[in-house]
RNA sequence: GCUCCCAUCGUCUAGCGGUCUAGGACGGGGCCCUCUCAAGGCUCAAACACGGGUUCGAUUCCCGUUGGGAGCGCCA
């Protein structure tokens, strides 16, 4: 590599793990990981734990896992913020010495006192600089040490998405690094560690848009070039309020519960906030491949389940069948106390009922008369199907189909054909409609003699015998 | 309160001064198909927040209003 190859691209994404994968959280690392691969270039995770309270390895756990599963791939890390604290106060040691920091003997309960007098007197808050020019040494007491930032100038850069930013030094005023108990704050830890780690695009939400000054003036303090800086806009929840864990599903791992697919949800997250024309479905492929930064909206956005739905099922539709039923098996565990294991007939069902349902719970729920023995008959149904008029033909159907000697879609019809045509007046919806009652206990299933067909011919005489016991006498 | 950001159908969006009687998708309505439910096909309704400029011409540029959002910690 020679000085004027432009550096290879890294990306990072840099969660704090608070116990489940955000959604918000879960789009950020896509774009990251989408331009990562666009460009050839490399995605660093770093685990931003240095909140002790709130961080523990089961969420960090839970937060890689969500990756995993949502197709995202890394190629260094993860690394945690907090096992390098020794090189971010080493940055501040720095800054102390190039005169770009000092220290500050203000306490918490002074500079509160003075904020809320700002405050109250309707000004902005940013530190009145009592100890700036002070030149304090280590041996000044308990103190913290805050960056020295100019007067006046412009903290700008040029966001990939925003286009211009920046504000005037004289907004930000001078911001403490490092607390008094000598650890270091977060916007000195994700400095210092992006400039070591070399990303070259900080791509992260919007939310981060107000706080990038002081990380700019940060870089220069540091002497660095800052990366790029791309922000990209928030997921919002319906009526453009913020997502709330009340009302709206916030974690990967709700969605999977909920029976939504990987690729349905990646689709759908990549979706929010950046297009590419009229295109809709677009696959892992096909996101690196034409993933682009300058696409991204700068307006928030609201997370809109019914097209995750259509998406959803988009996906199962085209899932493999083998891919299919092994995803679906634990859903259909949960709708039955029986064993559930692969056989062709699961394997023939499911493509029956793949344009069926939405999600995998839905399918799982649509599929439960096939996988339990004992039918949950619905009353309306069977109140309104198994009436006495039904006896007679139900009666003769269920002998037709007791002789069959091969069971399939097609003799199953004849027998139909032939119980029509021996009762004059009745029509197939006629009697359709019983036999699925029979059979599942609903009115609702795939085609008649799909249905038959899959459950397999001394299933499905068993199950008319014992709708015909239920049919009330004349 | 202060600073910053945003603003096209209900929702996600296309549009980068004339191509806009504003396009696509989800959702909604209707029709067709039909043994139920779906799926599918066809079709309809639905938006440039408002007010000023700039311009021969604004959805597109500028300013303001309104509405939303974010940030203002010895949190991350």
């Amino acid at each position: 590599m020679t000085d004027s190859d432009p550096p290879a691209i890294r990306t990072r994404f840099a969660p704090s793990p608070s116990g489940f994968l955000h959604l918000g959280s879960a789009r950020t690392a896509l774009f990251n990981w989408a331009y990562a691969r666009r460009h050839g270039g490399k995605l660093v995770i770093r685990i931003e734990d240095t909140d002790v309270e709130r961080s523990t390895l089961e969420s960090e756990k839970a937060v890689l896992e969500g990756l995993e599963w949502l197709g995202i791939d890394w190629d260094e890390g993860p690394l945690r913020q907090s096992e390098r604290s020794e090189r971010h106060l080493a940055a501040v040691e720095r800054l102390l010495s190039t005169g770009h920091a000092y220290r500050c003997r203000c306490t918490r309960i002074e500079l509160e006192e003075r904020r809320t007098q700002t405050i109250a007197a309707g000004r902005k808050w940013t530190y009145d600089g009592l100890c700036r020019d002070l030149e304090l040494g280590d041996d000044c007491g308990p103190h913290t040490v805050r960056l020295r930032l100019p007067e006046h100038g412009e903290l700008g850069w040029d966001d990939a998405v925003y286009g211009p930013s920046g504000q005037d030094a004289s907004e930000i005023g001078d911001r403490i690094i490092r607390r008094s108990d000598g650890l270091p704050l977060y916007h000195l830890a994700v400095v210092v560690d992006d400039l070591e780690m070399g990303i070259t695009h900080v791509i992260r939400g919007a939310d981060h848009h107000p706080n990038t000054p002081l990380q700019i003036a940060l870089y220069r303090a540091l002497d660095a070039d800052p990366p790029t800086f791309a922000h990209v806009p928030l997921i919002v929840g319906s009526g453009g309020k913020k997502l709330s864990k009340r009302r709206d599903s916030v974690s990967i791992q709700d969605f999977e519960r909920d029976g939504i697919l990987p690729d349905a949800l990646r689709n759908w997250l990549i979706r929010i906030g950046w297009s590419c024309g009229d295109q809709e479905i677009f696959s892992a492929d096909e996101i690196c491949a034409s993933f682009d930064l300058a696409a991204v909206n700068r307006s928030s956005a609201q997370a809109d389940a019914e097209k995750l739905a259509w998406l959803n099922q988009h996906y199962i539709k085209e899932l493999p069948n083998a891919e299919f039923v092994a995803a679906l098996m634990p859903f259909l565990s949960q709708v039955t106390s029986q064993a559930v294991t692969p056989s062709d007939g699961l394997s023939q069902l499911v493509e029956l009922q793949r344009e069926r349902g939405k999600t995998l719970v839905e399918i799982a729920r649509l599929s439960r008369w096939f996988v339990n023995d004992t039918i949950d008959y619905e009353e309306k149904a069977v109140t309104k199907h198994l009436k006495p008029a039904i006896g007679p033909p139900l009666r003769d159907l269920h002998d037709a189909l007791a002789k069959l000697s091969n069971w399939s879609e097609e003799s199953v019809k004849s027998c139909f054909d032939a119980v029509l045509a021996q009762h004059e007046d009745l029509k197939m919806g006629k009697l359709a409609q019983p036999v699925r009652v029979a059979l599942t206990g609903g009115t609702v299933s795939p085609g008649i003699f799909e249905t038959l067909a899959v459950l397999g011919q001394a299933r499905s005489i068993a199950r008319v015998e014992a709708a015909l016991d239920l049919i009330p006498p004349a």
